[in-house]
RNA sequence: UGCCCCGUGGUGUAAUGGUAACACAGAUGACUCUGGAUCAUUCGUUGGGGGUUCGAAUCCUCCCGGGGCAGCCA
């Protein structure tokens, strides 16, 4: 049943972008001798989310349209954050996605020495020196955005100084902070990145693949360009806020004098009522407002996989919302279209009672039960058909079910009648109540032989069907039911207010009394399904007594839902 | 307030000097044994001024608005 489309190869709806107009243009003049050769370029400290689908879908889309390839390369320049934890699962997320790197897996510290080596030479120009400035002093000479710097005292040290400083940075002779290299640009220019930008600081700290052979680590401007060229990317894609360091990724590539790539900078995409930061994320998971990087609640690829998001879906609303450079905060309402559009094809249906309101059919034999016939998926006729048990106890939902209904109420009500899907047109009797809290407890019905589905009067008109399950023969299941975790459409967006205070305290309801259909039985971990009428679900979990636990993926559209809110 | 980027319906994206389009969302209706799906209809937009042009969302210019940059983070 999960039969995910795990190829991204299909020919989704592909608008053009600037991206694509760069990449014809350049293919036009030759400028790469007609490669097209990307990059996703992921530092792995923490989970990957929504936001990186979109560049994922980007780079692996671009170097798959135009018969080109995409790269898969690790971040990893700053060992305090970096874990292999980190790379497993983005590996894994990826995978999942469709998308195959191939045999191109690569490392920012594969290159560590051959960035080394890149560093003497600028040195060796004259054009990066040793500064033994404090990180205060540092930041004090920067200047601010509308004033200039000034230059260090440590800037116009000899090239052999610099030589032998440097190589003492990296043998370890020195402490953490005493000393950085930097590149000897313009400490007046108007872009901060271009004011002598540190390319090296020392850390004596473990890295999770180089361990302890460095102490001094490239940072991200030194590391990034350099790894492109190394790796021969055409088309280095960032996002927007690195459009001031391109200048800076020009200069270091030109200074050394090797082969250049081109950087294009697009706008991250951003979704309302959730936040991307990697850091407020991680704050989530350590603190415990969710239950990890995986909690359907999240925006990680891990939350909405086990969410019951399909990879399609993901990778069609990563196409759908195209590429610019405009900020844009697209409505959940796409994504929610998206997961919806593909399941709603090939998700199998069952019946499901999330809060059970017990029926008796008076006039139904005690001891019969029949075998009722019901489709699998009406989008999809190959998917069949399956017998479902109808008996004289049953459970409905108790929200189809009103003792006051309003105007426009089209299901159970006293002295009304619903067909039962696949079954009977009945009629509510009596209800019957506690006569300790008033509750219902009970609903007394009769149906009409004549109305079964398939049988002669079957084509009565009544105004609803609605779900049901036999009691006697249904499988006992828990769900999860998943609301927004923000009430606010920008959490993040205020910076007077912590985002934890957004949090929505709803975001999570469990049921543990949902009657399901004998179908389910055989369902498996990670299985989809729709519940007729509520959504698509899909299942987390079974326990040790095989107990079933499902999330509910997405809600159906429910017009119903708006009539009774606009009453309200 | 130095530099860089960006302003097209409620949201996102097209139109690249020639009738402003597509999707989502909303509304209405048809159909329906899922108030689902499907189908039809509908709502609504080029931030503002000036200029170039037969013709401007598109080119120029000024203004306004939004975003980014002051980590030894990426």
């Amino acid at each position: 049943m999960s039969n995910d489309n795990n190829n991204a190869t299909e020919n989704e709806n592909k608008p053009s972008n600037f991206i694509r107009e760069i990449i014809d243009e350049d293919l036009k003049t030759n400028k790469y001798e007609g490669r097209v050769n990307t990059r996703f370029p992921p530092e792995p400290n923490g989970y990957l989310h929504i936001g990186h689908a979109k560049s994922i879908c980007l780079n692996f889309g671009l170097a798959r349209d135009y018969g080109g390839k995409c790269n898969l390369r690790f971040d990893d320049t700053n060992p305090t954050k970096e874990e292999q934890e980190y790379v497993d699962s983005i590996k894994a997320d990826i995978a999942w996605l469709g998308f195959d790197w191939e045999d191109r897996e690569y490392f920012a510290s594969d290159y560590f020495d051959q960035l080394f080596e890149y560093a003497l030479i600028l040195i060796k120009k004259g054009k990066a020196y040793v500064d033994s400035s404090t990180g205060d002093e540092i930041r004090e000479m920067r200047g601010m955005p509308t004033k200039p710097g000034i230059e260090s005292p440590y800037r116009d040290r000899s090239i052999d100084e610099n030589l032998e400083l440097f190589e003492k940075m990296k043998s370890g002779d020195f402490k953490d902070g005493e000393h950085v290299l930097r590149a000897k640009i313009d400490m007046t220019s108007p872009n901060m990145n271009m004011r002598d930008p540190i390319m090296y600081r020392i850390r004596h700290a473990s890295h999770h693949r180089t361990g302890d052979k460095w102490c001094i680590y490239p940072m991200y401007d030194w590391a990034h360009g350099q790894s492109d060229s190394v790796e021969g990317i055409t088309h280095s894609i960032c996002t927007l806020e690195f459009e001031n360091h391109r200048p800076l990724y020009d200069w270091f590539i030109e200074n050394i004098g090797i082969y250049a790539p081109q950087q294009i900078e697009f706008a991250r995409l951003n979704l309302n009522y959730t936040i991307m930061s990697k850091r407020k994320l991680l704050k989530l998971v350590e603190e415990g407002y969710v239950d990890g990087w995986d909690d359907p609640r999240m925006p990680t690829l891990s939350g909405y996989r086990r969410r019951g998001y399909t990879p399609a879906s993901i990778r069609n609303f990563a196409e759908s919302v195209g590429v610019a450079k405009r900020n844009n905060v697209i409505d959940v309402s796409h994504l929610e279209f998206s997961v919806r559009e593909d399941l709603n094809k090939s998700a199998q249906r069952i019946m499901a009672v999330l809060r059970p309101l017990k029926i008796v059919l008076t006039n139904y034999p005690d001891d019969q039960v029949e075998e009722l016939e019901a489709v699998n998926n009406p989008e999809d006729e190959s998917m069949g058909k399956r017998k479902v048990p109808f008996s004289k106890f049953l459970y409905i939902e108790k929200d189809d079910f009103m003792e006051d209904p309003p105007k426009k109420f089209f299901r159970l009500s006293p002295g009304k009648e619903v067909r039962l899907r696949y079954a009977y047109i009945i009629k509510c009797e009596e209800v019957l109540k506690d006569p300790e809290t008033g509750e219902i407890t009970e609903l007394h019905c009769t149906y009409d032989v004549d109305t079964k589905s398939g049988g002669p009067a079957s084509g009565r008109k009544v105004k609803a069907t609605i779900h049901w399950v036999s009691a006697e023969h249904a499988v006992e299941a828990d769900v999860r039911l998943y609301d927004r975790l923000f009430i606010h459409p920008d959490p993040a967006g205020d910076k007077e207010t912590d985002f934890l205070e957004h949090l929505n305290p709803n975001s999570l309801e469990h049921l543990g009394n949902c009657k399901l259909e004998p179908f389910a039985s055989g369902l498996q971990e990670a299985d989809r399904v729709q519940f007729e009428r509520l959504g698509y679900f899909c299942v987390d979990s079974i326990n040790d007594e095989g107990k079933l636990l499902f999330n509910r993926t997405v809600t159906l559209r429910d017009s119903w839902a708006k009539i009774s809110k606009k009453n309200n």
